[in-house]
DNA sequence: ATTAGGG
DNA sequence: CCCTAAT
C-alpha cells in the first residue's frame, strides 16, 4: 500500500523521528509568536538562512504582488549584542558608506529592543539598497535602426554593467557577516546587502526556527505583522516526517535509498548543520528614470533607459560541516557567489514576467519602449553550469537554467523509469539552481535537518510528476466503476489498477471525475490524449446508472431509518 | 484508511 | 494533482 503521509516511528537506518504529540489539526497548525529567549546565541549563519528564506518567501509572493514595493523590515532582535558601551551619533553619519563594518547600530541612541530593530531597518533600506543598486545603469536605444538595440544588446550591456559588483565589496560583506558568530548587526546587514532588491521591494518580518542538535527547538521572532501570507516556521517537524515519508514512499521515488549507513548518518547528522540559502532576487523592474528635459530626445530614436537595481539571480546553495572552520565557511559562500558571478552567465530579459526568447527582434516590437511599462521588464542571471547528472534516456536536455540539482534527482529516475520527459516551460520560474561548492551526498543531504524554508522548497517541489491516464488505464477504471460502482475507489483501485503503484484511489477517483467531465462536453473542448468517444459514453452510461443506484439505495435507507 | 469535494 | 474535512 502506498503510503504519503504517514509516520513511520520506528525510525529508518538509525534516524529516529521525533516523536510528536499529536493535536487536532486546527491546533497543530496554530504557531504562537515567541519571544526569543533571553540570552540565547543566534548564529549569524542560520540568521543568514533565516533571512534568506525569508526573502524566498517574500520573492515568491512577491510574484503574484509585484506592485508591492515596500521595504523589507527585518525585524530581527539582536540577543546578545550590546550597544550599551556605544556612544551614540546621528543616523546620517553612515548612510551611504556601506564599507564601514563597524556595528551601524551604535549610531543610534539606545534604547529598548524594539527600537533595535527599528534601527536595523533603517540601515538596510537606506544603505545596502543604494549600493549595488547605482551600479548598474543601462541604456538601450529602442530603435535599432539607430543603435544596435536588440535583445543581445541588452544582454550584453547588462554583462558589462555588472561587472563592477564582481570586484565591488561583495566580499568583505560577505566575510564581515560570517565573521559574527553572535548574530550582530553587521550580519544582518551583510544578508541585506545580498538581497537588495528585497531590501527596496518588500516588507516582511522574518522568523527564525533554529533547532539544535539534540532537537530542541526554538523560535525566533514571531512578529507576523503582514497577514497576507502564511506563516512559514511551524513546520519544522512536519518536515522531518515529509523527508522521511518521502525517503520511505514507493510514491515518492527519491533517489538516494539510503544504504546501511546505520550510526553513521546519525553521527553525520550530529556534526553537520545544513545551510540551504535560497534566494530570489526579484528581477528589478525598475522604473523609468527621467531624463525628460534630454535635449537628445527625437521623435524618431526615443531611447530607452532604466537602471537596474539587482538581478535575479538563482538560489545559493552553501553546505558547511559544523566543524568546518569559520574561513572555510567563508570560502565556500565566497566561491557560491563567484561561482555565479564569475561563471558562463546569461542574461535573461522579463517582460511582464514572460521570458523573451527572441534575441533579434527589436525592443520596438517585442514591446519595450520607454512609453510602455518598463516596470515589468527584468533580468535574470543564468549561470550556466555543467551538467550534474546527464541522463541518456532524457531526450530533452533542459536549458542551462533550469533546475539541475534541486529534486531533479527524482524527477530524472521518474523519467527513466517511465520514459517521460518533464518539460520545464516555467521560463518565468528559473530559480532553481544549486552552487554546490563541494560534492554533495544526496543521500546524507536528504537525513540532514533542513531549515525551514527548504522543507517548504522540498515539499513544494514534491508535487508528484503529472502522469496522464492512456487510454488503456481509463478503460480499465471504466470496466471496474461499471461493475462496482462510482465511490468505491478502494475496490477499484484493488480491482483495476492493484499493480500500478502510482495510481492511488485518489487518483482514480479524480480521472473518473475528469472523465465524467470529459464525457460531458463537447469534444472540441477536449485536451490531452482523446478518450474514444465510446469509453466516454460508457462513463456516462455509468456514471447515470450509479447515481441512480446511489439514489436508490438512500433512499432505502431513509426509510429504514424512518 | 477511505471517501467526497473543492482548489 | 493537491488539500481537507468528514467518516
Amino acid at each position: 500500500m502506498v503510503v504519503k503521509k504517514r509516520i513511520y516511528y520506528g525510525g529508518f537506518h538509525g534516524f529516529i523521528a521525533p516523536v510528536i504529540p499529536k493535536a487536532p489539526r486546527s491546533l497543530r497548525r496554530r504557531s504562537l509568536p515567541t519571544k526569543p529567549s533571553q540570552g540565547t546565541e543566534i548564529c549569524a549563519i542560520e540568521l543568514l538562512a533565516a533571512v534568506a528564506g525569508k526573502l524566498l518567501q517574500e520573492s515568491e509572493s512577491s510574484i503574484s504582488s509585484t506592485d508591492k514595493h515596500e521595504p523589507l523590515e527585518v525585524k530581527v532582535k539582536p540577543v546578545i549584542s550590546e550597544h550599551h558601551d556605544q556612544g551614540s551619533g546621528t543616523e546620517s553619519q553612515h548612510v551611504g558608506q556601506p564599507t564601514n563594518l563597524d556595528p551601524p547600530l551604535k549610531e543610534f541612541p539606545h534604547s529598548d529592543n524594539d527600537s533595535n530593530l527599528e534601527r536595523a531597518s533603517v540601515f538596510t533600506n537606506s544603505d545596502v539598497t543604494q549600493k549595488i543598486g547605482t551600479n548598474l545603469k543601462i541604456e538601450a536605444s529602442e530603435d535599432k535602426t539607430v543603435v544596435n538595440d536588440t535583445h543581445s544588446e541588452i544582454q550584453r550591456e547588462t554583462i558589462e554593467a555588472l561587472t563592477p559588483v564582481k570586484s565591488y565589496g561583495l566580499k568583505d560583506e560577505v566575510e564581515s557577516c560570517v565573521n559574527n558568530r553572535v548574530l550582530k548587526k553587521s550580519a544582518s546587514r551583510v544578508h541585506l546587502s545580498l538581497y537588495s532588491d528585497h531590501v527596496s521591494k518588500h516588507r516582511g518580518n522574518v522568523k527564525i526556527d533554529i533547532r539544535d542538535d539534540d532537537e530542541k527547538y526554538f523560535r525566533y521572532n514571531h512578529y507576523d505583522y503582514s497577514t497576507r501570507r502564511r506563516a512559514f516556521g511551524s513546520r519544522s517537524r512536519a518536515g522531518y516526517k515529509r523527508i522521511r515519508n518521502i525517503l520511505t514512499s514507493r510514491y515518492r521515488k527519491v533517489a538516494p535509498k539510503p544504504k546501511d549507513y546505520g550510526t553513521e548518518v546519525r553521527s553525520f547528522y550530529h556534526k553537520r548543520k545544513n545551510i540551504y540559502m535560497r534566494e530570489q532576487y526579484q528581477a528589478s523592474k525598475r522604473r523609468k528614470s527621467f531624463h525628460h528635459n534630454s535635449k537628445t530626445t527625437n521623435t524618431k530614436d526615443s531611447h530607452v533607459k532604466f537602471s537596474i537595481k539587482s538581478f535575479k539571480v538563482p538560489e545559493l546553495y552553501v553546505e558547511v560541516p559544523e566543524t568546518a572552520t569559520v574561513g572555510s565557511l567563508k570560502r565556500s559562500v565566497m566561491d557560491a557567489i563567484t561561482a555565479i558571478l564569475q561563471g558562463q552567465l546569461h542574461v535573461g530579459v522579463l517582460l511582464q514576467g514572460k521570458k523573451v526568447r527572441d534575441d533579434n527582434r527589436t525592443l520596438e516590437q517585442t514591446g519595450i519602449s520607454q512609453k510602455s511599462n518598463l516596470e515589468t521588464l527584468g533580468f535574470t542571471l543564468e549561470p550556466s553550469l555543467p551538467e550534474s547528472s546527464p541522463s541518456p534516456l532524457q531526450k530533452e536536455t533542459p536549458p542551462p537554467s533550469s533546475p539541475v540539482v534541486d529534486n531533479n534527482l527524482e524527477k530524472n529516475q521518474e523519467n527513466m523509469n517511465l520514459g517521460e520527459v518533464v518539460t520545464d516551460e516555467q521560463v518565468t520560474d528559473s530559480k532553481a539552481l544549486m552552487i554546490v561548492p563541494e560534492a554533495l551526498d544526496p543521500e546524507i543531504l536528504a537525513v540532514v535537518p533542513l531549515s525551514e524554508k527548504t522543507n517548504k522548497r522540498f515539499e513544494l517541489s514534491q508535487r508528484r510528476t503529472r502522469r496522464p491516464f492512456s487510454v488503456s488505464e481509463v478503460e480499465a477504471l471504466v470496466e471496474a466503476v461499471e461493475t462496482l460502482g462510482a465511490g468505491r475507489w478502494r475496490d477499484v483501485k484493488m480491482r483495476a489498477f492493484d499493480d500500478a503503484n502510482h495510481r492511488t484511489y485518489v487518483d482514480l477517483k479524480d480521472k473518473w471525475k475528469t472523465l465524467v467531465h470529459t464525457a460531458s462536453i463537447s469534444p472540441q473542448q477536449r485536451r490531452g490524449e482523446p478518450v474514444p468517444q465510446d469509453l466516454l459514453d460508457r462513463v456516462l452510461a455509468a456514471h447515470a446508472y450509479w447515481s441512480q443506484h446511489q439514489c436508490k439505495i438512500n433512499e432505502k435507507q431513509q426509510k429504514i431509518t424512518v
